[in-house]
RNA sequence: CGAGGUGUAGCGCAGUUUGGUAGCGCGUUUGGUUCGGGACCAAAAGGCCGCGGGUUCGAAUCCCGCCACUUCGACCA
């Protein structure tokens, strides 16, 4: 490919509102155009490399025995239904209808349409295990979309779904999944992407990983060990912490005027806020059901593990001057009936604490919680912190990170094959629905990641797995007659030889050439210069700078294929 | 859904406060000079100033309504 054929323009400057730098990267080097909101077209430069993303994808997905087949993108509203998520699922999914006026929904995940097809398919148990997979278009109608690629509402994923008839089968197909997902990821660039153990949301199934690319910018708190290699999504984490028990003291109401907040109360009793006890205050989204939840001062809540404990749908609570609720003096001991309260594990055992006296600009001190409120249930619902116990190793060596997720694996179970009435014939000659797994990636999320981790200020470093060229010609002085000879044989030479070359012939000055070229990220680069062939050399460097070397002319061709074969033999690929 | 911001040439922006010929940089086209990190000179093309209504002799500018995009938050396999 020729530069000047490229259907691509490069930008000097910063589009407007980028704010991550895969974002700015993509958009300046021409590879991503904004269509509406969270909407992209693909520029051929980014289709090549999530081509060579789902090339890597499929073999590995082959190599554990999955089979490819394509999901229609346009649903009837029927299958949703019966699965129940045409009316549990909000408006992310996206519903129209057509011209008969029959329900229809986008395909935002396809358990439903696996469903669907191996429910004629796979009626008897010898046929089981298998997975199949599909590389297609998502839409979710995103309520915030951001960054680029990494946030978008049409995008393509990979989805895979297997069918087991025993949970050991399930997580043992599991386990072969979860070791190629990390070679995928190795293979395209970002050994660096770790599994975390994740909370399964409106998924169903216990078990479930993210793959997590570690970054600043992403969107995800991911809580790790630094003392063993525990790691789990915030929302997962359990939080475990010491609590110091203080002294016990008689429990004395005191007045505390206009003092709402915890920060307020600790300066004004001087105590710190692990001596106190805060109140965090949901309803239920059905009923807006008053549910109070009790932790210790110092710790957010997890509503995550709150919504699970409840098993319901829950949003902040509006406490107006009608509630029954002081806002800012909410306590345990006096609340009004009919409210649901879940105490969290951080304040089991702490013998003294202030916390609310369910009356305008009063607390209490000297709190008791087994004294006062006799024995209640300790639920873990306060969000992970740094410094925290490791679940694992038992260490005071929790940490939490940033990370994008850019995959993930679940242990479904039976949700899907329950709701759908998806049955087998066991041996005993029984009826049994199948135990599903399913495994996904986002493929532009995974480019526009590998971006992120490798890039610098000029541009993208693309690994040469994925890269769109292996190889770069960049000819200086092509108007010159030796010059565009030497550059038009080793571009014949090259592709003849298999290798894929992005060849810029164009009349422009070197910083040009240069600077379009990082944007480009070709992972090597040949720069042809009258300066060079009067010394009999070509200059060839990597993109990633570790490479500058000047090459006799006669050698270059070699040098080049050797070097793109042992770049790919590293992410087992091949020319 | 909540709070902000922005819509002016392909891209980035000024102009709006105080109404009066629609501008700048980059990019594009043509000619010339340059030539190893975003060169220079000269000429040129390119705009329903988001949309609709209103005020006014006159609106990019003031008023009302709408739409879109966007940032942060809420939300989210």
């Amino acid at each position: 490919m020729k530069v000047k054929q490229l259907v691509s323009k490069r930008y000097k400057e910063t589009p407007a509102d980028c704010v991550i730098p895969s974002q700015t990267l993509m958009m300046r080097g021409g590879y991503i155009k904004p269509v509406g909101n969270g909407i992209y077209t693909l520029l051929p430069i980014t289709k090549r490399i999530t081509a060579k993303i789902e090339n890597i994808i499929r073999e590995e997905m082959n190599r554990i025995d999955g089979q490819e087949v394509l999901f229609p993108v346009a649903m009837p509203a029927d299958i949703w239904r019966k699965s129940g998520r045409y009316d549990s699922i909000g408006s992310e999914l996206l519903r129209f209808k057509d011209r008969s006026g029959g329900d229809m929904v986008l395909g935002m995940t396809h358990e439903e349409a696996a469903v669907h097809l191996m429910t004629d398919l796979a009626d008897s148990y010898t046929q089981y295990p298998f997975m199949i997979y599909q590389i297609q278009t998502k839409f979710r109608d995103e309520p915030r979309c951001r960054g680029g690629l990494i946030r978008v509402r049409e995008f393509t994923m990979k989805d895979a779904y297997s069918f087991h008839t025993s949970q050991e089968d399930l997580e043992k197909y599991y386990m072969h999944c979860y070791d190629a997902y990390n070679r995928i990821y190795a293979r395209c660039g970002v050994p660096e992407v770790v599994a975390v153990a994740s909370d399964s949301g409106m998924m169903g199934g216990k078990v479930s990983h993210e793959y997590m690319l570690l970054t600043d910018i992403g969107e995800d708190t991911i809580v790790l060990c630094r003392e063993c290699d525990y790691r789990a999504n915030m929302e997962a984490a359990p939080c475990i912490i010491e609590n110091e028990k203080g002294e016990i003291a008689p429990l004395e109401k005191v007045d505390t005027p206009q003092v709402k907040t915890i920060e307020d109360l600790c300066a004004f009793l001087k105590i710190q806020p692990q001596q106190t006890c805060k109140a965090v205050v949901y309803q239920r989204n059905s009923d807006d059901s008053l549910v109070v939840a009790f932790l210790r001062g110092d710790l957010d809540i997890n509503e995550t593990k709150l919504r699970n404990y409840l098993g319901c749908e829950i949003h902040p609570a509006v406490l107006t001057e009608s509630s029954p609720l002081s806002a800012g003096f909410i306590g345990p001991k006096g609340l009004p009936a009919g409210i649901t309260v879940v105490y969290d594990r951080s304040l089991e055992g702490i013998e003294w604490f202030a916390t609310g006296a369910n009356e305008p600009d009063r607390h209490y001190v000297g709190f008791n919680l087994a004294r006062e409120m006799g024995t209640v249930t300790f639920v873990d619902v306060a969000k992970a912190m740094e410094g925290g116990i490791c679940p694992v190793c038992g260490k005071k060596s929790i940490y939490t990170s940033r990370g994008i997720e850019v995959g993930n694996i679940f242990q479904l179970g039976t949700k899907y094959t329950e709701s759908m009435d998806m049955n087998y014939v066991d041996q005993d000659g029984s009826l049994k629905h199948p135990i599903m797994g399913c495994y996904g990636i986002g493929i532009g999320r995974l480019a526009a990641s590998v971006c992120e981790a490798h890039h610098d200020d000029y541009g993208p470093i693309w690994p040469m797995s994925i890269a769109p060229w292996q190889v770069q010609i960049c000819s200086l002085r092509a108007d010159q007659d030796e010059v565009r000879d030497m550059s038009e044989k080793l571009y014949d030479t090259l592709q003849s030889r298999g290798l894929e070359v992005l060849w810029d012939d164009r009349p422009v000055s070197a910083g040009v050439m240069f600077s379009d070229a990082d944007l480009f990220g070709v992972p090597l680069r040949v720069i042809v210069s009258p300066k060079g062939l009067k010394n009999g050399t070509l200059e060839i460097a990597s993109r990633d700078k570790t490479l500058k070397e000047n090459v006799p002319v006669e050698e270059a061709t070699e040098y080049i294929i050797n070097y793109v074969k042992d770049a790919l033999a590293h992410f087992e690929c091949h020319i």
